[in-house]
DNA sequence: TATAATGTACCAAACGGTCAGTATAACTTT
DNA sequence: AAAGTTATACTGACCGTTTGGTACATTATA
């Protein structure tokens, strides 16, 4: 591939993205998609070879910058700190969109997940690896007594539960439109984390 | 309206219920509908002016049927037992269809709520219900000292962490098919409860 | 000049929705 | 109670539009 091919698919791949997460996949056009890329029918498929292709690609392509930013995000000494700052930047994500649009994989699993496997398979991916890498984050912690066994357990447990929260959070911060929702959210992860034994 | 009128609108109600929880509103086709219902596409169209009006008929039916489920689920003397039987329930309902479809709240406002306005309405209703109802029972705590200003905010806030908490436990367990995350979630909403101030 | 990239024209199928007309049941008359 | 009348319930063929996708010619680029 050259580089202006790579410049035309990467242009379809933003703009996709953008429309799916704020209109879902099934709701998305290809027509709408061409229209607002300027790139032309023959020419997108070309590139992707059917819609479920694009949005594989699409949610790939998110799921590699997401983790990107989620890893460089975990700034401070303390563990807890470190994972509220993981938080805070998705909440600084969200707000860019005014809480319009949401997540776009937690938007995909409900829509997609159980029509179609491939979907659910790489969005179950990105809830493991951002569950694992939270539970990671939590296993620093000082006092995280007794070695792996028993005490990963519940680190992965905490970590589960921050992620439902904050899917949660942005599902409802989303439905009201304001930020109120996740904050609370974001507050709720910080209590978690304090009273941990 | 007389009986068989009703009957086939309440039955084209309860199918489409199923299908648009499995699918998705915009993935299931009144086609599909007529379909599995056996009503005529004239008929159905002489009960539900459109199919957008035939969604919202669905989740305000829904609504209604989870907040008799709901406002009876309160059982127990302590008011965290309660709470946590009104959680347990929704694990019930989920139970039910092996973690397939998930909540149809949920789902459609995820799907729906930003493109269509009255979706997002109906859906925000039943937010807002769902956290009043929990913040009422909250309130109820022995503990629970002060009169009711700087208090009630810290258990509306409870009440919609408990309410993301789930809704993400939710969607976490449809993603993995199994009812092991939303079992952390309650869990972790047990934890809350007791933790609390 | 080969191949990567793009544009144009087209397709069958599925979509949501309409409509003229037919049963069926429930009231009025007589 | 039989005949007439009306509102309700339902049918199936049909409409225009949009859908995802294809065929193929044309233009850049290396």
């Amino acid at each position: 591939m050259q580089k202006k091919g790579q410049e035309t698919r990467s242009h379809i791949l933003r703009e996709s993205r953008r429309l799916f997460t704020l209109q879902g996949f099934q709701n998305t056009s290809i027509s709408e998609i061409i229209a607002v890329t300027g790139v032309k029918k023959g020419n997108l498929y070309y590139h992707f070879s059917s819609k479920e292709e694009l949005g594989l690609a699409v949610l790939s392509d998110a799921a590699d910058e997401f983790f990107t930013i989620l890893e460089n995000s975990f700034s401070g000494y303390d563990c807890n700190e470190r994972i509220l700052a993981s938080c805070q930047v998705i909440m600084d994500l969200m707000q860019q969109t005014n809480f319009v649009g949401g997540c776009l994989f937690g938007n995909t699993a409900l829509e997609m997940s159980d029509s179609t496997p491939r979907f659910r398979e790489i969005i179950r991916d990105v809830f493991d690896r951002w569950i694992a890498v939270i539970t990671q984050e939590l296993g620093k912690h000082s006092t995280s007594g007794e070695a792996d066994g028993a005490q990963s357990q519940t680190d992965s447990d905490l970590a589960v539960a921050i992620v439902a929260l904050l899917e949660g959070g942005i599902m409802l911060s989303r439905v009201y439109r304001n930020q109120e929702s996740l904050t609370i959210c974001i507050d709720a992860v910080s209590e978690m984390l304090q009273y941990r034994e």
